[in-house]
RNA sequence: GGGCGUUUAGCUCAGCUGGUAGAGCGCUACCCUUACAAGGUAGAUGUCGGCGGUUCGAUCCCGUCAACGCCCACCA
């Protein structure tokens, strides 16, 4: 309590961040009471972050936002539910491990229980080591457990007060069960469906791709022209009509299953009704109208093939009767086709079945080439091959364009209920408001049902089987699924009642579904996941719906709706109540971060270089929803906020260091007229800052905190250091009690905001005022209340325009001069006499102050305070 | 083509229901002078994207155009 021990103090901000770190650890500050109610909770559906790769300035960024508003509920008093997930189930993990095991995946093999795997470590070359699909989902789980621990690091240097009990994985035991909770409670609903359909699919990850994950990229192209006949019944005939049909996919001529043309074109309406014959192949194909066929592009007249686009399919799945012929596999390869078949039919399959010699096993790529090689030898390629640019849909990760495929795949139904999911959106809070736009667009834009399976291996399994007849043939639409007690299951290891293992892929046995749940199938359910839905010792009731739901706009379409869907579908409920959505962080160009434009920027560098606390301020001065262009400056400001804010307080402690009593405050001994000012100006402040809180408006709250705190260094701490230490008794006593209740209201104001500093300044009133509290951290005390009394009339410009009087005066080191204070707009002027004679005692007895006048003048408003000041 | 957002001082951004603009950084000048030089004091800086309209009055409301960004649709 030694003077020097103060003064010695400087603002390191990692010394206090470890010491605040491991108190909030080792007191469980920030957990959850799963035994109090409903009422007394705030809930925030916390987003997982995918872990692959690192954590960004734009998770840091949206994560602290997050956070502030979880502390200024608890501070409220509220029972703040506030979970981290991690997303580690999906592609990028899996493409992972199979490098950093040199492991595969296979399906054919049973699960070993002893199974170890080892990192490769350089080895390259490595044959990949097959194992079955759980041990690589278990060897996925211990490799991400790595990267949750950087993760959680990073998180925790930051502050946030997350309740790291309530951690999780979307591939943990938890989340799979969950998720196929989730799967069978849809089946039971008949939301569920397995259907075989023309999917999109990537032919390099081998799987199949939702709507939502789908983006458009510009590819090169080229157009070639095709000659093709109107059939007249023969291969060969030189009286068939022709026409040409521009096409930037030669490759899918073989899959051509109709030829269509706008049904007002008058160049080609005498052909509905006829055949066309298709070049090479000799395919007869209907002609037929078709609207969304548009005369001005190409040469009008198209051919459909199953499947080139999304056109395609759509018309397609319109006409009832026509075939279904898959040209190429799951891998991109052609099939090998046989024509003169009922499915290949050919006026000269002979000649066909040559050409299909050629192609057979060829990439799409090299059939287009020997396609076109072809067609030039028979003088069917008319006009020039045109280069063109083109857009076509890619998976978010792939590298090839997506291809339409046909297979049996598991849905969930949508499209029946667009109407119910506008309205849900619509009950929804969206902060700010206009992001609801997204999910609008999104709902009324929707073509397809969810297709929530993917060909691939680190996910959760569907927990389904198929029963097989006695001929051999796998009864698809008869699936068996797996009872709730048995989740959460791998039905590759797993068996459905009633049968043994020996009957695994036999005749009258049964098979197992091998396909694995899309990510989104199970992040959609983090509400429920958090709540550990359907569990025992469950506390859904008491955080569901959720309050607070944070994430980024590009997910609004996937992440969001598909939460809506599921709570929907499973309770019918909103998920949650408020959904807050963070803007991007830009480079300085402002251009999206991202990793292929290498203007990636990492945090833990200014994590590190300016603290938590200003890293935290960074982020929080920026509105939700607004992209901000990243500039490092901010960081400055903040760390300068925190330093005057550290050494601000120091001083005011050493004022204090004599104090007449440093047992809390006495509001009712503050009684001279600028230390009521000063309060009123306080309640003003925190009103405020809790109306915007109120509404999720963080920054507004912090920008009024802030500045009221510069007024209180730069003009109120001015005002009253003489007199805080040595003025009369009942003044010194009154700015003594405005100073530790000061000190408190700006100690529990900026908690939320920095909550390091925050918590050391805690300390510090501990050690030097030797005040006590009943709790054991900042963080657990409650949010200031505004003071209810009649404020005064007159504003805090007041005591503005004395202090920087005396200031000036002191400046010009003419003291005992008199000095003149405008007052051209206080509200002084406006009741005058009396306030004047208030305002006057207020200034006598506020220190420093020798004489105060009112100067004379013609008007009203030229009147002036005159004050001496002391000698 | 449809939808949404942004455009305010050199930079990053505030600006509540319409009353001729604010902060911080930067800049200029002065100051180790006071708890803080990671300070302080005093200052300069804007056709509030363009053009129309409503209004006594528009950064704010309406229309329109432009630039930038995002989402969706189309792409034979």
């Amino acid at each position: 309590m030694e003077q020097s021990s103060l003064q010695k103090l400087t603002y390191n901000p990692s010394e206090m961040e470890k010491k605040a770190l491991s108190l909030w650890q080792k007191e469980g500050v920030y957990k959850y009471d799963k035994n109090r109610s409903r009422q007394e909770t705030f809930s925030i559906d916390t987003p997982p972050p995918t872990v692959s790769g690192s954590l960004h300035l734009g998770h840091m960024f949206s994560y602290s936002q997050t956070d502030v508003i979880a502390r200024y509920q608890r501070m409220k008093g509220m029972n703040v539910f506030y979970p981290m997930g991690w997303d580690d189930n999906g592609l990028p993990t899996e493409r992972r491990v199979q490098n950093v095991y040199g492991i595969q995946c296979s399906l054919e093999i049973p699960y070993d229980p002893a199974y170890q795997a080892t990192k490769k470590e350089g080895k390259k070359n490595l044959k990949a080591e097959d194992i079955s699909r759980e041990n690589f989902i278990e060897v996925c789980n211990e490799l991400t457990l790595e990267d949750e621990k950087v993760f959680k690091n990073l998180f925790m240097n930051l502050g946030l007060s997350v309740d790291w009990n309530l951690e999780y994985s979307t591939i943990n035991d938890l989340s799979r069960k969950i998720a196929q909770r989730s799967f069978l409670d849809l089946f039971e609903k008949k939301l569920a469906y397995t259907q075989e359909a023309p999917i999109m699919w990537d032919l390099d990850f081998k799987t199949a791709v939702a709507q939502a994950e789908g983006e458009d990229r510009e590819i090169a192209g080229h157009y070639y022209d095709i000659e093709f006949a109107v059939s007249s019944g023969k291969s060969e005939n030189e009286n068939d009509a022709k026409f040409t049909i521009s096409t930037t996919r030669p490759e899918l001529l073989m899959g051509c299953v109709a030829v269509v043309a706008h049904p007002d074109d008058e160049r080609y309406k005498s052909f509905f009704g006829k055949k066309a014959k298709t070049p090479l192949f000799n395919v007869e194909v209907p002609i037929l109208p078709a609207l969304h066929a548009d005369p001005e592009k190409g040469t009008g007249i198209l051919m459909v093939c199953t499947f080139g686009d999304a056109n395609d399919v759509d018309w397609w799945k319109q006409q009832k009767n026509l075939p279904l012929r898959q040209v190429f596999d799951a891998a991109g390869h052609i099939e090998s086709i046989e024509f003169g078949t009922e499915k290949f039919p050919s006026l000269d399959a002979v000649k066909a079945n040559k050409y299909m010699e050629e192609l057979k096993g060829l990439y799409m790529k090299a059939a287009a080439k020997k396609i076109v090689e072809f067609l030039q030898a028979e003088n069917l390629l008319k006009g020039e091959i045109r280069p063109t640019k083109r857009f076509a849909k890619f998976y978010e990760k792939g590298q090839r364009p997506l291809e339409y495929l046909s297979s049996r795949q598991w849905f969930v139904r949508l499209l029946h209920q667009k109407e119910e999911f506008l309205n849900r959106g619509k009950e929804i809070s969206w902060l700010p408001e206009h992001m609801k736009n997204r999910f609008d667009n999104w709902v009324k834009g929707l073509s397809a049902d969810w297709c929530i399976g993917r060909q691939r291996f680190f996910g959760v399994p569907f927990p389904v089987w198929y029963p097989i007849d006695g001929e051999g043939k796998v009864q698809y639409h008869k699936p068996i699924v797996a009872s709730q007690e048995d989740l959460p299951l791998d039905p590759l290891n797993s068996v459905p009642v009633g049968y043994t293992e020996s009957q695994r892929n036999e005749k009258n046995g049964f098979k197992a579904d091998t396909d694995v749940m899309d990510t989104w199938a199970t992040s959609s359910l983090t509400p429920q996941i958090g709540g550990r839905w359907g569990e025992e010792g469950s506390y859904f009731e008491n955080i569901y719906p959720f309050d607070f739901r944070p994430q980024s706009h590009e997910i609004i379409r996937t992440w969001a709706f598909y939460t809506v869907a599921k709570s929907h579908f499973h309770e019918d409920k909103l998920p949650w109540r408020n959904i807050a959505i963070s803007g991007w962080i830009l480079d300085p160009d402002r251009k999206k971060m991202s990793k292929s434009k290498g203007n990636v920027v990492t945090p833990e560098k200014y994590l590190e270089d300016y603290g938590a606390d200003a890293f935290r301020y960074w982020a929080l001065r920026a509105k939700l929803g607004v992209d901000t262009a990243f500039d490092e400056n901010q960081f400055k400001i903040g760390r300068k906020l925190c330093n005057k804010i550290f050494n601000a307080t120091k001083f005011v402690l050493m004022q204090l260091e004599n104090a007449t009593s440093k047992v809390g405050y006495d509001v009712e001994k503050i009684v001279v007229g600028t230390d009521r000012l000063w309060l009123d100006e306080l309640s003003f402040c925190i009103e405020d800052a809790t109306k915007a809180f109120e509404k999720f408006d963080y920054s507004s709250a912090l920008m009024r905190i802030e500045s009221t705190f510069w007024n209180f260094c730069d003009y109120y701490i001015e005002l009253v250091k003489v007199r805080s230490y040595q003025g009369q008794q009942e003044e010194k006593v009154s700015a003594e009690e405005s100073l530790k209740y000061s000190l408190d209201v700006f100690n529990r104001l900026f908690a939320p905001f920095m909550p390091f500093l925050m918590e050391e300044i805690f300390h510090w009133r501990q050690e030097f005022l030797s005040e006590t509290f009943d709790v054991p951290s900042i963080h657990l005390m409650k949010w200031p209340l505004s003071e209810e009394r009649e404020m005064q009339d007159y504003s805090f410009d007041l005591i503005k325009e004395i202090s920087s009087a005396i200031r000036a005066q002191k400046t010009k080191e003419q003291k005992g001069m008199k000095t003149e204070v405008s007052l051209l707009k206080l509200a002084l002027l406006k009741n005058e006499i009396p306030s004047f004679e208030l305002a006057r005692e207020d200034l006598m007895s506020s220190g420093g102050v020798k004489k105060v006048e009112l100067s004379e003048a013609k008007s009203l408003e030229e009147r002036k305070i005159e004050v001496t000041l002391l000698g």
